[in-house]
DNA sequence: TCGTTTGCAGCAATCGTTTGCATTATTTTC
DNA sequence: GAAAATAATGCAAACGATTGCTGCAAACGA
């Protein structure tokens, strides 16, 4: 019943590979390369009793064996500029388990501060990751052609590329700029106010095209817009204490992101002893998870990360099976969450009310 | 001065590899290895021409043959289980940036909710890393044979393990659940509670030691201790709803980690009305960027993320050239940073401050 | 001048798989 | 019962590097 000659299971020495298990099995390489492969010809009773044995000696093939003869690495490369901002930790966990299981090995490359996704990308791309999702605002054109000559497809996540044609999911920016402003309208709010993220990113330009747009449809033409030059709480705060200095102050403040929207909140309070909502309504977008604790009870606009995940991986299955996918870009729409950071609804009924205090 | 015969540059198809190179510059492959090898014995002018005509095509060494001749990886994989908590999107950007500067990859694995760090770890092995570094706080002590049947080190980041004798890099807990009982003592507190992380944690064990037995010394026999079952703001959230109910009430939380302190306060000023630091001192662990904001202006001791992620690095090159380390486990003192979350000092002066405002 | 050292480069084996094709064993068909 | 079709396995050539050993000049010493 033994498999294998007597004591050959602790030869000494050597690790295992396929040609140990292809000799005491008695069988040929190929065979237990076959046993492995889902869809290769072969006996149902020799492949389970090779994977019997493999199980037993605790054997696995070799990925870099693998990933040498097949040349296709199952690996996905990454590359993360703003971590401390609470929404990429959030994207970050989705994607690493969806990707895990559709079977993608996933590596992460952070962009140091100093430095762009562009100077890390050769990097990311040493290793000839099958695809590289670049999650960050700042990405040259050339980063295509880059990527391109190692063969590796670029996938932009919460960014889009206005020259390009790279693969990118993002939600509909615009959109939900345009929600918050009907919502600040419709709450009675008047003196309107953009506060931008890193200035050039699509995300900040879309949002405020998605707001000021709809101001206008509805009848208000100034809008004003304070630069916050990037998506941190910091940026936030400096850029709402700017903001309060102006005559009249804005009554309602749409934020690039929750994350600023936290830090304009903070300096409204203790720069100025403003009430929000009372004096000030503001809002943001993403609806990270802090934007529901109940000491912000944030209205935002939220970013349909599980939607946009799946996305991503179904692209990146699509374009890895050839299915050259016609699909190339994907923007999907969100939803506002109205909470307590914006004024109630006149009428008394919110629109839509989501708890906020912890489950 | 052309270094191949004209023509071959843009030869098509097959993408360059070793031999390309060779042929193109009339080399032998070996030659070309050594070229990119920074000890191997080669004529300074052949490695530049080499260098530079690789430069010009974009090649570089591939590295599955790399990793499956030499039997290194130079990869390091990290599961992370609790990305929601800021200290680890903390954590892992700074060894990403640690790693790659010491010329390391970095593969991410996240645990699903529902899962354990064990259950990802063979998924972690099966790319056959060098080390694997564990973020999370259960883990069974067969983890340890699992990775060594693979050849893979295994280090414990923010946990020891009490049994086995595997690495780890943690902070000096205890000595910070001391720290926070003195301050709390010293500014007069006296009826002192402790709201417990994930209960077999270490972290939460040994801060839980630290801080009790300091309070014994100081003459404090009896305190409280609330569970809170894991490190997230809805933990301390309700964690502090049970605490309240108790009679007397404590004027004093430290709290396992920040997280659960911002969770605790916010229960404590919406729940019951109570006044952070005039009613009821709270003190967390870990320094997290959030606890600096003016909203939150959390007393806590912190971490001393640099140098433990300095450690960390440390360990692995040293066990990675061979230099089998004699320091299997580095513990490291961090500092209290006194904010406004817990009463100020009687006589006046604070012995630490920090500034909480964004800079 | 000749033997010895030294500096560079090449040869060829090796790492552990995958996979097209050839080969053998088994079954089906007429 | 022989030929043909089918199923399962084996053979051997890749994939793209690394590295111990060998070989060959040039430099050196006596």
């Amino acid at each position: 019943m033994d498999p294998k000659p007597a004591g050959k299971t602790d030869r000494p020495g050597k690790r295992i590979n396929a040609k140990r298990l292809a000799e005491d099995l008695d069988v040929s390489i190929s065979t237990i390369s076959r046993a492995f492969n889902k869809d290769a010809v072969i006996a149902p009773e020799t492949r389970s009793r090779i994977l019997d044995y493999a199980d037993q000696l605790g054997y696995r093939p070799n990925p870099y064996a693998q990933s040498l003869i097949t040349q296709k690495s199952r690996i996905v490369g990454i590359i993360v500029s703003h971590l401390e901002n609470p929404f990429y930790p959030e994207a970050l966990r989705g994607l690493s388990e969806a990707l895990r299981e559709a079977g993608w090995h996933l590596m992460l490359f952070t962009v140091p501060s100093g430095k762009t996704p562009d100077d890390i990308l050769p990097l990311a791309i040493s290793y000839q990751p099958e695809f590289v999702i670049v999650m960050a605002v700042t990405v040259s054109s050339r980063a295509q052609e880059v990527a391109e000559r190692a063969g590796t497809k670029l996938i932009y996540f919460n960014r889009r590329d206005p020259d390009s044609s790279t693969f990118y999911v993002i939600c509909d920016n615009a959109h939900g700029g345009g929600m918050i402003a009907d919502h600040f309208l419709d709450t009675g709010c008047r003196r309107l106010a953009y506060i931008a993220g890193f200035q050039n990113a699509s995300t900040t330009l879309d949002r405020w095209r998605g707001f000021r747009d709809r101001c206008i449809e509805r009848g208000i033409s100034d809008v004003w817009r304070e630069e916050g030059y990037s998506f941190s709480y910091e940026a936030g705060y400096s850029a709402a204490m700017r903001l309060m200095d102006r005559r009249p102050r804005p009554d309602a403040v749409f934020c690039a992101s929750d994350i600023i929207a936290l830090g304009c909140i903070e300096a409204l309070r203790t720069e100025f002893g403003l009430r929000v909502p009372e004096d000030v309504s503001v809002a943001g977008l993403d609806n990270i998870e802090m934007a529901a604790w109940p000491s912000h009870s944030l209205t935002t606009y939220s970013q349909p990360l599980d939607r946009m995940i799946e996305a991503t991986v179904k692209l990146i299955e699509e374009i890895s099976i050839g299915a050259e996918s016609e699909k190339v870009a994907w923007q999907i729409r969100g939803d506002i969450i109205v909470r307590k950071s914006t004024r109630p609804m006149p009428g008394g009924k919110d629109a839509v009310t989501l708890p906020d205090k912890p489950s």
